[in-house]
DNA sequence: AGTTGGTATCTGGTATACCAGATACCAATA
DNA sequence: TATTGGTATCTGGTATACCAGATACCAACT
């Protein structure tokens, strides 16, 4: 019966860790403000120790840091933490690209443009873009084979979806975004290394200067 | 009274993290072997809540798997695995290498020559050369002033570690390894980019061969 | 003999009780 | 009035009890 897709009933960890992390990016929390394990726990409807392992995963990810027996703060946003994630970012999404092209095939291909089409198809709403352009980048980085540095892509887009959120809410600019996108997309079609690398660098600077413009201290 | 140099107490979820990852990287316990929460909390005199906490970093950090209802196993080790540590290690460590560089003065380069003649020392005992091979690449990454990038390599190394720990009982190249680090270092000097990464690519890459050759099915 | 089904006993997941450190407040003191 | 010190009450850290799912075993039945 494996044809029925079965939905996984995530853990009260998992339920957790998501809720948080989902508040935090959305700054329904904002950063520096304290959280309490205990008003969280009765909030989320669950007891302290799943909720316990979703904060040590927040926390290890960078998201919180627990002080004992002050309580848990939200990690505060500076420019020295942009800058490191997109160092971070533009080595390891170069890495995927140089991984992936020579694995592409034309049906790939195929579904990256299908892909970056929905895209398109939803400018309208900030926050959904905002959630597809990573699904994009997390689509490239899955393509590269390496389940360990789709992770961490996964995470440092995250971050930077946290770091933007505020400046994606005036609206910004999403017909850039992609005219971006299809700069790569042609880089990968001409399975061309250099135009790819540097169109996904270019991407990303400028997503780093329009957060940093926008970081208000 | 801050030059008293004050011993932080770790909590048991530290010492319970520590002592684990020790026996697993020492292969003390064997890729695939099995693990159970309470026998692992009387063995190490704690509680299963903050073990718990110890083995969920583990197994985000790629260690042990967790199986609910069956048990913790080892995580197994495979071509796979060590080829995917290699590609981000590499790509990273080069990004260390690229940021520390226009960081470099005399004075660091002189603590880094230190820390190289201090390996050299030690070549009699395998393990300890290990660890502090691990410690001069841990000291580059502290150098690019990225934390994020220094958690990530403090990451990979280890895994490193575990991969060629069997292979390093066996008493391997300790000579050429040093051998390669002199390479790195003058590369640092001349404040080379260009030559500084090769002789990093160059010394991963030789250390990537020797584990796959020593990888038995 | 082969199959079945109940049960004892494993497992990790969860809830909860208790501990000590940190803190705020307020009464007692100089 | 200013300061001190005890206490009530926060906090996260830890230990433990209980739950349901998984499993192995053995007796009962065909």
């Amino acid at each position: 019966m494996s044809f029925l897709k079965v939905e996984q009933p995530q853990s009260f960890k998992d339920h957790a860790y998501n809720e948080i992390k989902k508040g935090i990016i959305q700054h329904k929390v904002e950063p520096g403000s304290m959280l309490y394990e205990r008003s969280l726990s009765e909030s989320l409807g669950i007891s302290r120790t799943p909720l316990k392992l979703a904060l040590q995963q927040l926390e290890l990810e960078g998201w919180i840091q627990s002080i004992p027996r002050k309580g848990i703060v939200v990690q505060t946003i500076n420019r020295q933490d942009v800058d490191e994630i997109f160092q971070l970012r533009k080595a390891n999404e170069v890495l995927a690209i140089e991984l992936l092209i020579p694995l592409l095939n034309d049906e790939t291909i195929e579904k990256i443009e299908k892909m970056d089409n929905q895209l398109s198809d939803i400018k309208k709403d900030p926050i959904k873009f905002m959630y597809a352009d990573s699904a994009f980048h997390l689509f490239l980085a899955e393509l590269s084979q390496n389940h360990r540095l789709y992770q961490l892509i996964q995470n440092l887009t995250d971050h930077v979806n946290w770091y933007g959120f505020v400046a994606l809410k005036a609206g910004k600019n999403l017909d850039e975004v992609s005219y971006e996108h299809r700069l790569i997309i042609e880089g990968l079609k001409a399975r061309n290394l250099r135009q790819t690398t540097d169109a996904v660098l270019n991407h990303l600077d400028i997503s780093h200067r329009t957060i940093i413009t926008n970081l208000k201290e």
